[in-house]
DNA sequence: TCTCCCAGTGATATACTGTATCGTCTAGCT
DNA sequence: AGCTAGACGATACAGTATATCACTGGGAGA
C-alpha cells in the first residue's frame, strides 16, 4: 500500500472526503526529494495543467501535518518545509548540499532528557532534534 | 561585564558602528523572559519614547543572530522567537505555560549522532535540538 | 577639536506569505 | 437521483519582510 493510499484511507475513515484536489497534491508531494513550502508546491501545480487554490493547497498540507504525514524539518536557508513522513516519533537528518531528507527513528534521547529535567526541575513534553550535514552522494560528488 | 557590553564591544572589534539605535535595541532585548519576533520587538518599542524604524529592528536582529548572540529557537504557537544566548553550543528548553526559556550546554548527543552518521554515511555538521514542557514554577502554579 | 566619509538609518514603496470570507460545487450517503 | 455538509477557490485582506534611496551621525584621521 503506497503513502498516497494509506494517507486516503485514513482521512477516509476519519469522514474527510476525497476530493480531486487533495488527489492530485497527494501524487504531487511525492515528486520531492527534498522538504518544500506551501507557495513552492502552488507554484509547481500552477506550471502543470493542475490548477489548484491557493488556500486548498495550505489547507491540505496543514491536515496531512496534523496527521503526521507530513512533518515540519528546518531547510539549510533557514525557514521550515514539508517532507513526507509516517506517523510515529522520528528524526531528521538534512543535506544541505541537496535538501534530500533521511528519517532515523529510535532516538536514545529519552535518557538524556530524562536526567536533565530532572535536574532543572523541567517536565519536559516533547523535544525537536535535527540534524544537518552532507549525505553520502553528495559526500562522493564532492570529493 | 554585561551582555549589552559585550556585544557591543565585538561588534565594534569587528568594524561595526555602535549607532544610538542598537544601543537602545540591545537595551530593551534584556527586558524579554520569553521569545521574542522582530514585529513584537518594533511594536514594544514604539510604545516607549524610543523610535526605531522597522528596517533597522530587522536588521540588528539578523546581525546580532549571526554572531550567536541571539539564537532561534520554536515558541510554542509554531513560529520562531529570538532569545538572548552566548556563543557556543547550547540548546533549550521552552516552556509552553510562560514562554521562558532555559539554556542548557554540554549535550552528550555527539556520540549518539555519530553512530548514527557511522550507519548512514551522512556527515553531521550541526545539530538542532530543542524540548518542549512546562517549567518548575508553572507546574507549581498549576498543581 | 574639527572634518570628512561611509556604514547605518528610516520613511516609503513594494513584495511576499498566510488567512478570512463567502458563494459555488461535489463527494458520499440515502 | 437528490440531498447536504464538507470542501473548493476567487477575492480581499492582514501580517511579515525586504528593496530603495536620500539623509544622518559614528568615529578615524588630520
Ligand atoms: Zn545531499
Ligand atoms: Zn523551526
Ligand atoms: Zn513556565
Ligand atoms: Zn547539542
Amino acid at each position: 500500500m503506497s503513502w498516497s493510499e494509506q494517507v486516503l484511507t485514513e482521512l477516509s475513515a476519519e469522514g474527510h472526503r476525497l476530493t480531486g484536489p487533495r488527489r492530485q497534491i497527494l501524487e504531487y508531494i511525492l515528486r520531492y526529494t527534498a522538504p518544500f513550502t506551501a507557495e513552492e508546491l502552488l507554484a509547481d501545480l500552477h506550471q502543470t495543467e493542475v490548477q489548484v487554490g491557493r488556500a486548498t493547497v495550505y489547507r491540505t498540507l496543514e491536515l496531512l501535518q496534523q496527521h503526521e504525514w507530513l512533518r515540519l524539518v528546518h531547510r539549510p536557508e533557514g525557514e521550515h518545509g514539508y517532507v513526507v513522513g509516517e506517523p510515529g516519533h522520528q528524526h531528521h537528518l538534512v543535506c544541505r548540499a541537496c535538501g534530500k531528507v533521511t528519517m532515523f527513528e529510535g532516538c536514545e534521547l529519552e535518557t538524556l532528557l530524562g536526567g536533565l529535567a530532572e535536574r532543572l526541575h523541567f517536565r519536559i513534553e516533547s523535544h525537536w532534534l535535527e540534524a544537518l550535514g552532507v549525505c553520502r552522494s553528495c559526500q562522493v560528488a564532492g570529493s
